[in-house]
DNA sequence: TATAAATAGGATAAAATTATCCGAAATAAA
DNA sequence: TTTATTTCGGATAATTTTATCCTATTTATA
């Protein structure tokens, strides 16, 4: 469904906000701990999501990652999986043609409208807020 | 969603079921060309497909790839994404979890169920038979 | 039985994704 | 201003996925 590089944009950007609601920065060291992601490679997607103004970092001593506290609720789903895999979640056809829509559906055209509304509905109205939230009571796991 | 070769392999059994129905066997040169496909790479997937059981080869002079004529109406989509890319998009953690469940769910377990459980009974309930008809009406396109 | 036409399958190669390493640049604090 | 800390970014490597090539094997027909 999502690449990794996308799993771990989403699962670092949960954990930032937890630390952002308490004023702290994080590292990758510590992201990559808790999530359960190569460091290095986590990095890499923390500069993206950077690039994409959807976190913010911090140079130097005493830096780090953060996301702005009045953001957390604005921001959606959405916006880190378009920012790391692109919109063709959205938009690419589901047998990969090149051109596919309602004057020229693929086979699966219809099959997958439902069932890609329902996920484009889905990113767009969760929030990071209420990630965080669930993380923070224990509700759901950054990591097995 | 789906793999490259999960893709053309769809496609592919389509295109066979077609031909299936005129009694007329296909090669691989044939299928590439018609879902524009890479030949030999479609040609594995097609070895695939018939090690599943979901179509059959014929080797030989006047060989080439068939299904079953009785068979088409009762193969579903989700029996091909299985023997391509196996059951990952059923059982596997939307954030790639090792162990996933409503005990220790990840951050988007419960919004990923309901995406998830349509996608299942697409796939479950969408048949060859479907698929193979719209094509040759002209109501759905197997390239662009 | 010989031949031509097909699929089967192993060995590689190319491309994309995932992952690592290291030095440069920035920054806060001593 | 120096130092320690931290992100940035380029280069490279490993892995997986996608794609190609070539030979062996099978089979219908002449």
């Amino acid at each position: 469904m999502f690449s990794k590089a996308c799993e771990y944009g989403i699962k670092a950007c949960i954990f930032i906000a937890i630390n952002s609601y308490e004023g702290k920065r994080v590292s990758p060291k510590e992201i990559a701990e808790e999530i359960n992601s190569p460091q290095a490679f986590t990095a890499k997607i923390l500069q993206a999501l950077v690039r994409h103004n959807i976190i913010e970092s911090v140079k130097g001593a005493y830096g780090g990652f953060e996301v702005s506290k009045n953001e957390i609720k604005h921001i959606k789903l959405a916006q880190i999986v378009k920012a790391i895999d692109g919109d063709s979640i959205y938009n690419g056809c589901g047998l990969g043609l090149e051109k596919c829509d309602e004057n020229h559906p693929c086979p699966v055209h219809d099959k997958f409208k439902g069932v890609r509304d329902e996920l484009k509905y889905m990113l767009e109205n969760t929030s990071l807020e209420e990630l965080a939230l669930n993380i923070k009571s224990g509700a759901s796991f950054l990591k097995a």
